[in-house]
DNA sequence: TCGTTGTTTATAATTATTCTAAAGAAGATT
DNA sequence: AATCTTCTTTAGAATAATTATAAACAACGA
């Protein structure tokens, strides 16, 4: 279980006042065991359903959009319409369902190491990330 | 240098009858040396400025979704605002330059062999993509 | 050439995301 | 607790990529 304190640390480490709203978002995103994929109007709907109370999309792009900035949140790459995010920021890749239109986690075991051989002059690699698409 | 037979081959293949606008596409696209990383909007106007004619966007969205799902463009997975395709389709990954907001090619020597060592049931791979994300 | 079927186009519709500005809440200071 | 400042919430508007529409037009086959 986690607790509201735990929200509230991450709320002041992402520059925000910890609300009631943003406890409430928290709420969803944090309070679990597995790692959870989401878009924001997943979440959007997922607060209205687990806490009863509304808050508005603006709040939730606001809130989700600083958790990612200060790294309680990763962008999972996809071109789908929506964006998706983790709430598992350590490394690790995915597997996509194409049909489903669903992700599924892989373990870093999962995956050998992946070794990059090519290196831009004046650029430093900030993520390697894995997409396996999976078909019937 | 490619020739007009082959775009007609090609969007022949792709189920799509050759008109003067589509061979316009095609000339943009597969009449290059090099790899061609692309967004809608980009092609769009690439089409304008080397043929001197315009193709109206929708058809432009039309024939690069219909090359797509006959294979001759590959989508890039990266989350932006705007989707990326890439003229190269053989099996290789990118680096992404996120400030720049810029496709670099590795090739697949680039990058070591991926396993993957976890399977789902009822589905196979499809494809296996790395994205390196790049900063300053 | 004619008829059928597919295509192009401008424009409207849709949808995810961002912006805005007014009303409200948090935090600090007394 | 009252007050002031600063941040936040919200509904709704604005933006931007993409998709749908339907009327004029072009390719194809007979």
């Amino acid at each position: 279980m986690t607790s509201k304190q735990e929200f509230i640390e991450k709320l002041r480490n992402s520059n925000l006042r910890p609300t009631k709203q943003r406890i409430n978002i928290c709420e969803v995103l944090f309070n679990r065991d597995k790692t959870f994929h989401f878009t924001i109007n997943d979440l959007f709907n997922l607060i209205k359903d687990k806490t009863g109370e509304k808050v508005s999309l603006a709040t939730v792009y606001n809130t989700v959009h600083a958790f990612h900035k200060k790294g309680y949140l990763k962008e999972i790459p996809i071109n789908s319409n929506q964006t998706y995010f983790d709430t598992n920021v350590t490394d690790h890749h995915h597997f996509f369902d194409v049909k489903e239109e669903k992700l599924i986690d892989l373990k870093n075991e999962d995956v050998g190491p992946i070794e990059i051989q090519k290196s831009i002059p004046g650029k430093k690699i900030k993520s390697v990330e894995v997409l396996v698409k999976l078909e019937d």
